[in-house]
DNA sequence: ATGGTCGTCATACGA
């Protein structure tokens, strides 16, 4: 019997202040797994019991006191692997992998929030944007030495890697999330074990943004997005990767993220 | 060329 993983993928923006969109959006859509970035919410005030009313009873965080922090939340029971750098040797909770197995079947899935690089796309001049490099290479360097089967990879990458992840691809080649050097980086990190999983489903030129600046008035008439938020599989997972969804209208509500979330269907075995 | 807006935490800072 073949039922459906669904994975929701988010960058909330403070978790805790948008646990009413999180409630709504997991009743219309019940996903078995979600995967937040920029939680904002130290591991000490983590609201499990309203995660728990949610029937999200398997929770893995790391979070910080008013910055970055991501989660893994699940109706399956999740096993931390915790086998995987710090990324820069910093402890900044910016990435969490897990394991659950389901019908006999394992996935490993990574929850990354990658640096968003500040400003001044100059490594030598802005120290943000030299960690942002530092961690995609990183990240490359590690999943090439060490590639794996079996594994979905989401989050806010930061980095809108297409000429088609951007609303205009020539005014945004000298912007911090499109630069070539970050484009580069990122489509060679994809590339050490991952397929791109949501353009496998939405090819390119398909409009697929997921991030919109709060500083853009007016969203809806000058759709200003870039596609920073992303979901890869391995090779052996691309063929059960059966849907793949971006829930745009969610950037709409009152108090939204910047982000919305994004949806990956698995065809799953049990 | 500039500033535009959020969330957190209380004043700047990061996005």
């Amino acid at each position: 019997m073949t039922k459906k993983l669904r994975l929701l993928s988010w960058n909330i923006n403070s978790l805790r202040l948008r646990l009413p969109q999180l409630a709504l959006i997991t009743a219309e859509e019940e996903p078995d797994v979600i995967c937040l970035q920029e939680t904002k919410v130290q591991d000490a005030d983590f609201p499990s019991e309203a995660l728990n009313a949610m029937g999200y009873t398997h929770q893995l965080f790391k979070g910080m006191k008013s910055y970055n922090g991501v989660a893994i939340l699940a109706r399956h029971p999740l096993r931390r692997l915790g086998h995987y750098p710090l990324w820069c040797g910093r402890d900044d909770c910016r990435h969490l992998a897990a394991s659950l197995t389901l019908g006999g079947q394992a996935l490993t899935v990574h929850n990354f929030y990658v640096p968003a690089g500040g400003d001044e796309p100059d490594e030598g001049a802005n120290d943000k944007f030299a960690h942002k490099m530092a961690f995609l290479r990183e990240a490359q360097a590690w999943f090439a030495a060490n590639p794996e089967r079996g594994a979905l990879l989401v989050g806010d990458l930061n980095v809108a890697p297409g000429p088609d992840d951007v609303w205009s691809h020539r005014q945004l080649l000298k912007v911090v999330s499109h630069t070539p050097a970050e484009t580069e980086a990122l489509e060679a990190w994809c590339a050490t074990t991952f397929s791109d999983a949501m353009r496998h489903h939405h090819p390119a030129p398909a409009r697929l943004y997921t991030w919109w600046s709060y500083r853009n008035r007016n969203r809806l008439a000058s759709d200003r997005g870039r596609r920073l938020d992303h979901g890869w599989a391995t090779p052996d997972l691309l063929e059960r990767v059966v849907g793949a969804r971006v829930l745009e209208s969610v950037r709409d509500w009152e108090r939204p993220s910047d982000h919305v979330p994004l949806l990956l269907d698995l065809a799953w075995p049990g």
